[in-house]
DNA sequence: CAGTGGTCTAGACCACCAC
DNA sequence: TGGTGGTCTAGACCACTGC
């Protein structure tokens, strides 16, 4: 996990911070920590960003770094993006019991729109399954999956109905680490009421995405339609860069 | 803002993908592009690598670097790919006037929960204010915003008609950069339908997010509630930061 | 094997801040 | 003015892909 130099540096003033060493929330300089971990300035500058990103600390022009007093404070705010909920298989359950009930699997041709989502040539095929996702036996989510069949060629129901991704990182020896999510809301459908049990006002929160692997391949395109009072996503932004 | 190098190549290499210059979708490999703009690969890979996080492009160790599909057809108006303006008071209007309508706007004493959101002691005070946003004369948008009056001492009702992010970064001289957003979605409330001319099944996008000063300091709690035409929000996660 | 992106280095110079 | 972070360079070497 560690074998690498700024991943290192991150770890290790990660626990500084936690174990109060800077407690005038300042760290040291940049040439200083470069000097201090014997690694290049450009390293620490590459784990300083990252934690910066991270929201862990602030970086002064000038004045120089400090530790985002709001990160100490532990708040259910620094729980980085997306990592509330959804974003894997294995969604955050809070002691409640997940379910996965697979609705329908099958192969299929990828019309134009997902040859270009998944990469694909027309003449590849993909695994299209509606899945029906529960906490504690009750539905939540309704989520329709598209693989293409090269990716995970022994995909079955039976494996859909489980994790899929824990599937790929224990068998395929690959790992989904990024997604591109476009996320949106929408008025109660039929399969939603259906489904859900959602009344004709309460909605839906959409989530429609590509996940990759750590390749870059992208895997899967995955549109979820979930349960409004299950439907929260947590965001840090940088507002810079843009 | 394009007086850097490496922003200069994201400008350009945003504007040859929306022309179409790569219909592969396949970008140049980082040599070939370092030497076409005559800068270093560092730059050009700190070009590529930011236009990675937001969610542009791709890359694949070994093979290249690609077009994300998802980005051609995007058309969010809270994206942080796009566009300089993001998140801020400034939202994405696709062509479209934006206006404000300040509804209330007043000082009072925090609640506990303010207090933690802010960073605040209880004998401090904040502006709280509603306003509400126009596309085309058309609402699309109900806000709740709080911010410390230590924070932006001449806040003024007038201001806040305007862009108060503007006023802060052009009087003040610091600057909002960074916001942490949780986001969902909820059935339509009495206020929704008189301002937004929603009916009863149509749902509300909700943001709530606390908006940071570029050293840190929290600045604002704003609660949105968006008419869910208008409510789409892109995010690209890297599962692996946590 | 050639080609691609990933990591890391060493150092130059610039822009900003506080004293 | 001295110290800080920001940008940029030139190049070495590694890890992975695909023929």
């Amino acid at each position: 996990m560690a074998d690498l130099v700024y991943q290192r540096v991150i770890s290790s003033l990660k626990e500084k911070i936690d174990a109060n060493v800077y407690p005038d929330m300042r760290l040291p300089d940049e040439r200083s920590l470069a000097e201090q971990y014997d690694v290049s300035r450009s390293s620490i500058k590459r784990a300083l960003s990252n934690m910066s990103e991270q929201g862990i600390i602030f970086k002064k022009r000038g004045s120089g770094t400090f530790v985002n007093p709001l990160y100490l404070k532990q708040d259910s705010y620094f729980n980085y993006s997306g990592s509330n909920l959804g974003i894997t298989d294995s969604f955050k359950s809070n002691g409640q019991k997940p379910g996965i009930k697979v609705l329908d699997f099958d192969v299929i041709r990828p019309d134009k729109d997902m040859q270009d989502n998944l990469f694909l040539q027309a003449s590849e095929f993909v695994y299209s399954f509606k899945r029906l996702r529960l906490l504690d036996d009750k539905p939540f989510m309704i989520e329709r999956g598209y693989i293409p069949i090269k990716l995970a060629p022994e995909l079955t129901e039976e494996i859909a109905s489980d994790s899929i991704f824990n599937y790929v990182e224990s068998e395929l020896g690959k790992e989904v680490n990024k997604t591109y999510l476009a996320i949106s809301a929408a008025p109660s459908d039929e399969e939603g009421k259906k489904l859900l049990n959602l009344k004709s006002n309460e909605p839906l929160g959409i989530m429609e995405g590509i996940f990759f692997l750590n390749d870059g391949t992208p895997f899967e395109f995955s549109t979820m339609k979930l349960h409004y009072k299950y439907f929260k996503y947590d965001s840090f932004v940088d507002l810079d860069n843009h």
